[in-house]
DNA sequence: TTAGGGTTAG
């Protein structure tokens, strides 16, 4: 007898989709992005909540959590929950390398390293570790790093190359970094922009603008971060012509939506000494964040708008944008070269105690300058002797530099003391004394620094100013005054000085260090300052009327800076002259800085 | 999970 079928029975209901309760209640399908320390405790009460604290999974991404936006704290603790995790895989150290090299103690990245030996690197491992002896200078290490790269065969990794590179142009070795460059065929153009932005740190900001015409020469197309390097470099250099052909090029290649663009290009509109400009890239920014605010109003400070700067404050604070440590440098800045003693000390008071940003040691140089510059030079005294820290030979400096100011030999005294106490190599150091003493009629002490100087073997720096002219900058230095192809300058200048002296010009020979010259030697060494050479070249070789833009890398002298205001009256030439603190705009025989520098 | 960047007293 056969069987019977089977009733046909209806299809059955689909299974109700109940998901494991194991992975509904895992914290990481409720939480898939985790990158803030909110979203961290959340995970952790959950994880605790559902005993699951021991996962490995939660474990990893709590790790990952503490390590993405790591603070002392939260290092301290992705570290106790590294150590509970018996065999640790790449993944897990790879968080713990970045996380070290992302706060201020990137020296254990290394040390955990060596500690944990049977782990294999992998393409993101030697990264991070370089990234860590990058920011703690430790060539050492990083030379190390390099070694076990090329043993572990990552020497070719493109992940590798740039940190390489930017891990020897962080330690300053140039050469090193320029080496491992020169052996890539086909350098991408991280590469590219690692090479370009160690120039740019080191300095050496022609180099960087060659390596970005090699760039595009290789047609490579530079990235965003390419032009925050290439616009650095027109600033340093002071190439305004340059930074405008920039400009264009940024607007061309659409890289002007980027915020940290905007930025840079009002940062080199300023440096550069245009500061309309600047303001005209502040304005047309749609959306501006504090490090576009702070670099307008260190612009405004570096040009000597002080008030300007601070209402650009106040606008800050209606556009509800929190200011940081450097927006409060640029205002501190603003109120140093303004004469605003009062407002900058309220500042100070409110960004530690309003803000609750502390102040740094930048920030207690601009307050020593502030006093300094007012001639409050004892209670700038008493301030650095008051520093929670021990005061740096640069503090001591620029109290150095207001002593010389307002010719106050014995606190100088006192003061130069205190920095050789801390460094003697500092050639500007002996120059800013020998020249009060000078001032004073102390002959002997001049003679005595000059010594000094020798027998240390401190050369002193050559001024050295240039000037763009037809997209070349031509640089002077202060020796220049013998070489032949100069002789036409010369004479121009030598012609200058006497159509000066008629309209009352008087040189002003007590700031010549060689205090054993004839005064009429002593008055060709001034003649030839970079700086005069270089206006002297720009009068020469500039249509007239056009405004003359000097860059320098010492201060102005002051008698560069008198025969600068005479110039601009009797030749009707604006000049505008960077030096290594700010600007001076030269107009019908007036300073922008009003005499105040 | 990884590389590359700007604003900074004297």
């Amino acid at each position: 007898m056969a069987t019977p079928a089977p009733p046909i029975s209806p299809p059955p209901f689909p299974k109700p989709i109940t998901a494991s309760p194991r992975k509904d209640t895992h914290p990481l399908s409720l939480l898939p992005k985790c990158n803030s320390l909110r979203e961290l405790k959340q995970i952790q009460a959950y994880s605790i909540k559902t005993h699951l604290q021991n996962d490995i999974s939660v474990l990893t991404k709590l790790i990952n959590c503490c390590t993405v936006h790591p603070t002392t704290s939260s290092m301290e603790h992705a570290h106790h929950l590294f150590d509970q995790i018996p065999n640790p895989d790449i993944v897990l150290f790879n968080f713990m390398a970045r996380g070290y090299a992302r706060t201020t103690s990137p020296f254990r990245a290394f040390t955990l390293f060596t500690q944990t030996p049977n782990l294999v690197p992998d393409n993101y491992t030697f990264p991070s570790l370089l990234k860590a002896c990058a920011s703690s200078k430790a060539i050492q290490q990083g030379k190390q790093l390099h070694c076990l790269v090329v043993k572990h065969g990552q020497n070719c990794n493109i992940y590798v190359y740039p940190a390489l590179i930017n891990m020897y142009t962080e330690c300053n070795d140039m050469d090193s970094a320029a080496q491992i460059f020169s052996r890539i065929l086909e350098p991408c153009v991280v590469i590219y922009n690692a090479l370009i932005a160690g120039y740019v740190r080191s300095s050496q900001p022609n180099k960087a603008l060659s390596l970005f015409q090699e760039l595009q020469a290789r047609n490579v197309n530079p990235t965003y971060v390419t032009m925050l390097s290439v616009l650095s470099s027109c600033a340093l250099l002071g190439a305004l012509d340059m930074g405008k052909w920039v400009h264009k090029y940024v607007n061309r290649n659409g890289f002007d939506q980027h915020v940290k663009v905007s930025t840079a290009l009002i940062d080199m509109y300023a440096k550069c000494g245009s500061l309309n400009d600047a303001v005209s890239v502040f304005e047309s920014m749609t959306f501006r964040d504090t490090q576009a605010w702070s670099a307008m109003i260190v612009a405004y400070a570096i040009h000597g708008h002080g008030y300007r700067a601070i209402s650009t404050f106040e606008e800050m604070k209606m556009a509800h944008v929190e200011p940081d440590a450097i927006t409060f440098l640029g205002l501190l800045y603003a109120c140093n070269h303004t004469g605003l003693v009062d407002e900058g000390w309220g500042y100070f008071f409110s960004m530690r105690d309003k803000y609750k940003i502390s102040t740094g040691i930048k920030h207690y140089g601009c307050m020593v300058d502030m006093l300094g510059r007012a001639g409050r030079l004892y209670d700038a005294y008493k301030f650095i002797n008051e520093l929670p820290i021990k005061p740096t030979p640069i503090l001591w400096r620029t109290l150095l530099a207001a002593c010389n100011s307002y010719g106050n030999v014995k606190l100088g005294k006192l003061v130069i003391e205190k920095i050789f106490g801390l460094d003697d190599s500092h050639s500007g150091d002996y120059v800013i004394f020998s020249n009060m003493c000078a001032r004073a009629g102390r002959r002997k002490d001049v003679n005595y620094i000059r010594k000094l100087m020798k027998d240390k073997g401190v050369e002193k720096v050559p001024g050295c100013s240039s000037i763009e002219v037809n997209n070349v900058v031509h640089e002077f230095f202060s020796g220049d005054g013998t070489r032949v192809e100069h002789r036409e300058l010369h004479k121009t200048l030598d012609e200058l000085v006497e159509e000066l002296k008629l309209v009352g010009y008087v040189p002003d020979t007590s700031l010549v260090f060689h205090a054993d010259m004839e005064d009429r030697e002593k008055e060709a060494t001034l003649r030839y300052h970079s700086e005069k050479l270089a206006i002297a070249f720009g009068l020469l070789n500039t249509p007239s009327g056009m405004t003359i833009r000097i860059v320098k890398n010492l201060r102005i002298c002051g008698d560069c800076h008198s025969a600068a205001k005479f110039i601009s009256s009797v030749f009707k030439r604006q000049i505008i002259l960077r030096d290594v603190q700010r600007f001076h705009h030269f107009k019908d025989g007036k300073c922008s800085c009003g005499d105040y520098w």
